[in-house]
DNA sequence: TATGAATGAGCTTTCATTCAT
DNA sequence: AATGAATGAAAGCTCATTCAT
């Protein structure tokens, strides 16, 4: 019953297969035929879905931040808004890091940069997705633990972009720009090392 | 005396006109004709000089990273090897800054950081060029200013590290991974901050 | 009454839209989609009432062929069987050459042209339907006027071919193949002439 | 000793190829492909020569329409300019029918009206070429004819247009466009019929 | 050495046509 | 009967690269 037409499926077929393609060629050296045998369709029904190359490509990403976004979000979620912000921030914090440096988020951040000059928005767009709603999100939280009396008064809005720079600054560098994949108990240390300069800060 | 037909001088104008269509374009979309053109020869003379367009890319990536390199150590050569330190760094810290976010310093990071999945070796050779030796002359100078007692006891090759970091963090992280352009007030600050930060530390 | 579903009526609103769109782009620059969606069907629809593109262009035009004979039947029926000839022969005249020279048969007759090569059979199966029949009917109406006594004694046939002949000749030649519109009283005058000799000549 | 190489032979074999290709094809069925097999080249030589089929197009048309106008103007200059004129007209009457029916003179102006619509100048363009010098060159001749005495006075420029009427129009109307395929005696027949009436009105 | 000319290979895109519902 | 979706096939054009002079 489980039928493997579909509309719905094949497109996201087909934005899976383009990010995994453009992730491992790069936007110019991967091309539409590998795409097409990658998401199981055929040239044409790609152009079915997206007017061209271009925007396929803007459309793959834009797919793919949505889901570095969600996952980021559900980090935040799990910071629990009483109990222990040490243990919260923390764990919080170990898991964007990871996410951060895995496949998916790397790619997205080569990509992006890659083809600054042929998609200038990219950047812009991507970030805002990626970066802009997990800040309001882990604003959200760390007001509830101001409220909640585990965090000392703040502005919410401050606190997360520095904890989220604390994050993403060292493992830029540390990986050379998603260049190097770094061991997981680095990642584990960069994220320890920003949750406890946080808690000390403002607990 | 310049005869204009020189062999030298073709490949040199061949290396010029590369790195410009190359940052203009990027790697893929920049043709050979385009750059054959752009520097006065015909295509096959560029066969010529070059293997192929992967050869040229890296001849033309090296060659601006040894222009670069040697304008950066030039920047170094003008500290003073005596005087007053926080004259020496700060000049020495507004001359490296600009430098690094001129064109041509900008056009090369860009095309390597795009290129770094065809040509995953050049992130390393360019960095070596240009960061590389200038980190090593800048120590070079460090230790003279200790040596002569206007910088206290310190390791020259940490606080050369140092002083670099603190100029290009800020700088690529404001420009956006170079893809804004500063005003030059804002560059100067960027240096002056890091100028002082070592001063207050080391002198 | 008029339902807009049927089968009928789409039929004919895609031979309409086959037939505006080729005259408006040509055999092959039209596509099926642009003629589906001007008549208001989905592409497969066309496929269920012809066969491939191909029979859709040779109905298309046959339905056009009609239309343009019975409007030039419809002019003929208009030359009164009695009265005089003259007004009768002018007005007939005019009303043929204003249709030759209107937006269908001027298409018409440009892709019949324009596709001899792939649709050799097209030229004479539409001079059949349009030529053919006015001809014929023509000279019915013409036999009625020598029996009546208005016309003197010929065979009706050969006047009709040489009626017909002085019309379309100059036309065809002054619209240079019906590449230039021309104004309605080049037209008329075309028309009177023609008229005019046949009158002569024959009453 | 003879290169088959040359960039004119190859530019001419392409041309030739392509006029070939056309007239058999048609301008939109004819691939570049095809014609560049047909001249012995590879597909981008083609490219290198012009730059698009268009453009292709429009070059194997304006050479085709050259050749035809040498050719009708090689008819014009065996008129001789003393001597009878009635044998010269004919002469030249019948070698210039000849001409008009041949393949290469009927593909020009069947190409020529089946692309009316997309590159609507060349009806102008070649009509000027062939038509137009032509005529102009017979009346040269007619002109000398008439300082001769062969020819009563009369303006050679009209008699010239009148004459080329008498041929042409004929001639399209009974091989229908160029669509059917003239006997010779028909063609003879026409022209010898031109020819007469040319000097019956004017030696 | 430098070049005008030529080419093999490949890419994006389009379109007539057909499934499956 | 009608359609949303999919596809096979092909075409125009570009480009890195190489002959042959």
């Amino acid at each position: 019953m489980t039928r493997t037409g579909g509309r719905i499926d094949k497109r996201q077929a087909i934005l899976d297969a383009a990010f995994a393609v453009f992730a491992r060629a790069g936007f110019d050296a991967a091309n539409v035929q590998e795409i097409a045998d990658a998401a199981g369709v055929a040239k044409p029904t790609v152009y079915n879905h997206f007017q061209d190359k271009d925007t396929l490509f803007r459309a793959a990403l834009a797919a793919a931040a949505e889901q570095v976004a969600a996952a980021n979000l559900a980090a935040v979620a799990r910071i629990a808004p009483d109990g222990d912000p040490r243990r919260s921030l923390t764990r919080a914090a170990r898991a964007l890091a990871r996410r951060c440096c895995d496949e998916q988020s790397r790619a997205l951040r080569t990509l992006t940069y890659a083809q600054l000059g042929r998609f200038p928005e990219l950047l812009t767009d991507v970030h805002a997705v990626t970066a802009g709603r997990l800040a309001d999100a882990l604003a959200d939280r760390l007001a509830r633990l101001v409220v909640g009396g585990q965090l000392r008064h703040c502005d919410p809005a401050v606190v997360a972009e520095q904890f989220l720079a604390l994050l993403t600054g060292p493992l830029e560098r540390r990986s050379q720009l998603g260049t190097r994949r770094l061991p997981a108990a680095e990642i584990d240390a960069v994220a320890d090392n920003a949750a406890e300069t946080i808690v000390r800060t403002f607990a």
